[in-house]
DNA sequence: GCGTATGGTTATATGCAATAACTTATTTTG
DNA sequence: CAAAATAAGTTATTGCATATAACCATACGC
């Protein structure tokens, strides 16, 4: 097997690493029925953007919706729990323990503004901000190695097909 | 992954709906950061075939990594375990249970066979090429739908490219 | 006002991916 | 050739992600 590079999916307990299968050994084995669905192709993909993120972001202890979320209250602060739940196709109910975690950590805020006693306005905290900072550049580095192994030109289609697809939604 | 047991995550019927991705009001929300990433565009784009799947797989309770096997095998009768995880891209130690399943479902059956006493031989039983045949159809006409919501071109690009990331892995 | 919808929460179930440890069989090699 | 290393398959266990149901408090339409 390639063995790409040491990746673990799953950071939060930090020990692991061998998620070698993300990439395939193009042997004598026939896999033309999965290679033209795109249900499976994306899937493939993703876990393969998916270790590359597990991996870079590893060490700032986060996940990809974490990540979402964070950079997603950077750019809208006091955007409430419930619009950032839509925005990022997130259930309210899971998204509960997700926020409390990063306010466990002290990376966000809950604050309670007039208008609407029930919902939160959410917010960075200054270490938040930092933390946000810094971790998205790493994101960005990480980013800019996937374009490069792509190509700059494929780069720039695939994200605009991707939006294309999420955008002209089902329903 | 999502659990689609009854409605589907985007079930999008006049009812409050934490997942109203499909609706996203493009309005204030900023999304740029988001937008321009491609592990995150991926993952969104990925959530969204996979409820397409999902849903009309639904059916035949089938999720998409047992969809993979049984399509595999169907192509590769006798593969070994291994070959599959590592085709695949799952590891061994979870894809026992998975066969497991497959086996109580008289779908597939692990044969012994000389040369490696340790390996098996996978193949699918009589009801699981009917099984195959007739979910494959429903797949296919899934897919069908997908690349006409995406158009023929942006789908044969989208595909390539996918490919294209998959293989060109690190490594 | 009353019924209903909405924002947020808890509790809970299920599925998927990862690690460790083990058994049996095969391959390597001193 | 026997011991050591490796491979195929398995079990058990953990952590994370997602989904449902039920609930409280507040807001809103009529």
């Amino acid at each position: 097997m390639p063995v790409p590079k040491k990746t673990s999916r799953r950071a939060s307990t930090s020990k692991g690493k061998a998620n070698a299968a993300a990439t395939r050994p193009r042997s004598t084995v026939n896999t033309d029925a999965l290679d033209k669905s795109l249900s499976y192709s994306l899937r493939r993909a993703q876990f393969s953007t998916y270790d590359a993120f597990s991996s870079t972001m590893e060490s700032f202890d986060i996940r990809l919706s974490q990540f979402a979320v964070l950079v997603l209250i950077r750019s809208n602060p006091g955007l409430t729990q419930s619009a950032i739940c839509s925005t990022l196709g997130i259930q309210k109910t899971n998204f509960v323990a997700l926020l409390d975690k990063l306010e466990d950590r002290d990376l966000t805020v809950r604050r309670k503004v007039g208008g609407d006693r029930r919902s939160s306005a959410l917010h960075l905290t200054p270490a938040g901000e930092t933390f946000v900072a810094i971790m998205e550049a790493a994101h960005d580095q990480m980013e800019k190695k996937l374009a490069k192994r792509l190509g700059a030109k494929k780069t720039r289609e695939l994200l605009a097909i991707l939006h294309d697809f999420s955008g002209t939604g089902h329903a």
